[in-house]
DNA sequence: AATCGAAACAACCGCCACCCT
DNA sequence: CAGGGTGGCGGTTGTTTCGAT
């Protein structure tokens, strides 16, 4: 690839191993983000953006390369098929990958795979009205990281990633499963069937749809 | 060995949400 | 409250690599 010098007089194209060297020593001093000191705290003459990507993409040291593996490719298709192209929430739940990978990934096997014969339509099947212990509310909002109950079926509410559905506007929540302790690597052990949306009323005239994959649980709230 | 098309990978762009002033 | 700056995301494009002919 060649590097083009446009506009504003910042390089573009591919990233040098000097400029590579230059950007882990800056990211290993200043640690990530405040990504528009980089430029200047590493000495390169990139615009903010290529160096986080170039972070994020391939420096980082959490980044794990080489072909997806099977189990892998198995749970990014299950992910794919619960929550479309909602990239970095997928990479989230992959360790090691980003959402370059799993973009890239898609984008030449699973768009392929959809559009084949080979691969049957997946069945919709209807949410039906399911009852659940009624959640902790306050004016209509869930209660986060409220104590587990002794018997609750759920713990380990992760407000902080909760996400927005775009098709309909309203709230993710993930919720973590109580049998599985800490939020560690995502085993094929621990990964069960996704499950067709469960529509609950909660109270207070709250319906909440369920979603259940692995030790994942999210939770959509029709009236956030 | 050369060529060509497909696949894989890397990077850019535009947009949007959030935060701060 | 409004506006600007920043970070992050998804879509897209460009380049490189690989495999078939």
């Amino acid at each position: 690839m060649e590097s083009r010098n446009i506009g504003e007089g910042v390089k573009r194209g591919a990233w040098s191993k000097e400029e590579d060297t230059l950007l882990k020593k800056c990211v290993q001093t200043y640690g990530e983000g405040r990504w528009h000191l980089v430029p200047l705290r590493a000495g390169l003459n990139r615009c903010r953006k290529s160096c986080r990507l170039r972070w994020v993409n391939y420096l980082s040291p959490n980044i794990k390369k080489g072909y997806f593996t099977e189990d892998e490719v198995d749970l990014l298709t299950r992910l794919h098929k619960l929550l479309g192209n909602r990239w970095s929430l997928i990479a989230g739940r992959i360790p090691g990958r980003t959402a370059n990978d799993v973009k890239n990934f898609c984008n030449t096997h699973i768009v392929k795979m959809t559009s084949s014969k080979l691969v049957e339509k997946t069945k919709i099947i209807k949410p039906k009205p399911h009852k659940l212990p009624k959640l902790a509310m306050s004016n209509n909002k869930p209660i986060f990281n409220q104590e587990p109950q002794p018997n609750s079926q759920w713990r380990s509410i992760v407000p902080d990633a909760a996400e927005t559905n775009k098709s309909n506007g309203k709230r993710l929540y993930p919720i973590q499963k109580g049998s599985f302790s800490g939020g560690g690597t995502i085993e094929k052990s621990n990964v069960g069937d996704i499950k067709c949306p469960i529509q609950t009323d909660v109270g207070d005239g709250v319906t909440v749809s369920e979603f259940s994959m692995g030790f994942w649980k999210f939770f959509e709230f029709d009236d956030v």
